[in-house]
DNA sequence: TGCTTATAATTGCAATTGCAACTACTATTT
DNA sequence: AAATAGTAGTTGCAATTGCAATTATAAGCA
């Protein structure tokens, strides 16, 4: 029985990594399906509409949305030309700026949130219970907190 | 409470989606660090290395790691450059390719692994319980069953 | 058989990503 | 204040990825 745990927790990895790669892949099928941008314009319009004043500067958006500073400004880049949100100076620090979303990527991420929805409840909360959900969060935020906090050593 | 339960189930995915970023994002650091080959890489050398005669048809690699078939394709010519992996023409079905491991092969992903179990073990294992695993093992299971079967109809 | 449709894998080309500079500042040191 | 080091964000270029053909078979059927 002991053997049989230690099995399963080795498995669990691979497992975490392929489910999340099926769902992912099925969410923007779907996504492209209904004309709509993909999750990671998703993530960064969501972040910015929970952000106080809808901004947020470049790095701690990166940070947020685990997205590389270069790769983020070019995100940026294209959400901007999109119309989607608008790029700050700022203020305090000159080298900084802000992206701003703007009244369209709010109603873009609002218009994607029916199919994302949608999805996540088909594929992910329909399929565990309550209480498997809870633990798993609280297995998921120990995870994450113990990787991010490695990180700042 | 129930609204506190609704809320935890709501905010997982979102939580697994980061943290998996995380967790990836590290490892793939750690091995760039070592010199070593990338996470697809070793997906695709394990993979075949736990099939029958060390080969599998593209199609089938290409399922079992979720990588796209055209992915794929420039994957394994990158790895047959590197030595590790060699093509074979299918002799049933003249359209139909292998991938095939070298010795090369396998004792690459024998030199990658113990930087990756270390990091998988650090980072997830060491912070869930024996339980908590096989739950959420469980859990992810049905999950990538239920996506798996959904794409099939 | 000869024709149409389906499948396996690859390829062309555009879009995205990653890494290593690079620019424009800000902060610290002497 | 001048010099040096550090930070925020961007950019160049190469590597990777995704999507829509394309090629080379195989299968179904009239």
């Amino acid at each position: 029985m002991g053997k049989s745990l230690e099995t399963s927790k080795g498995s669990v990895w691979a497992l975490w990594l392929t489910a999340q790669a099926v769902l992912v892949e099925e969410i923007e099928a779907r996504l492209a399906t209904a004309g709509l941008p993909s999750l990671a314009w998703y993530d960064v319009l969501w972040a910015l509409e929970r952000a106080g004043e809808r901004r947020l500067r470049m790095s701690e958006l990166a940070d947020m949305t685990v997205i590389s500073r270069s790769n983020l400004t070019r995100l940026v880049d294209r959400l901007a030309t999109a119309g989607l949100v608008e790029r700050e100076r700022a203020e305090d620090d000159r080298r900084g700026a802000f992206a701003v979303l703007t009244a369209d990527g709010k109603a873009m991420r609002r218009k994607m949130w029916p199919v994302y929805a949608a999805a996540i409840k088909e594929l992910f909360e329909d399929r565990i219970g309550e209480r498997e959900a809870l633990q798993m969060g609280d297995s998921l935020r120990r995870i994450l907190d113990a990787a991010r906090g490695t990180k700042e050593d």
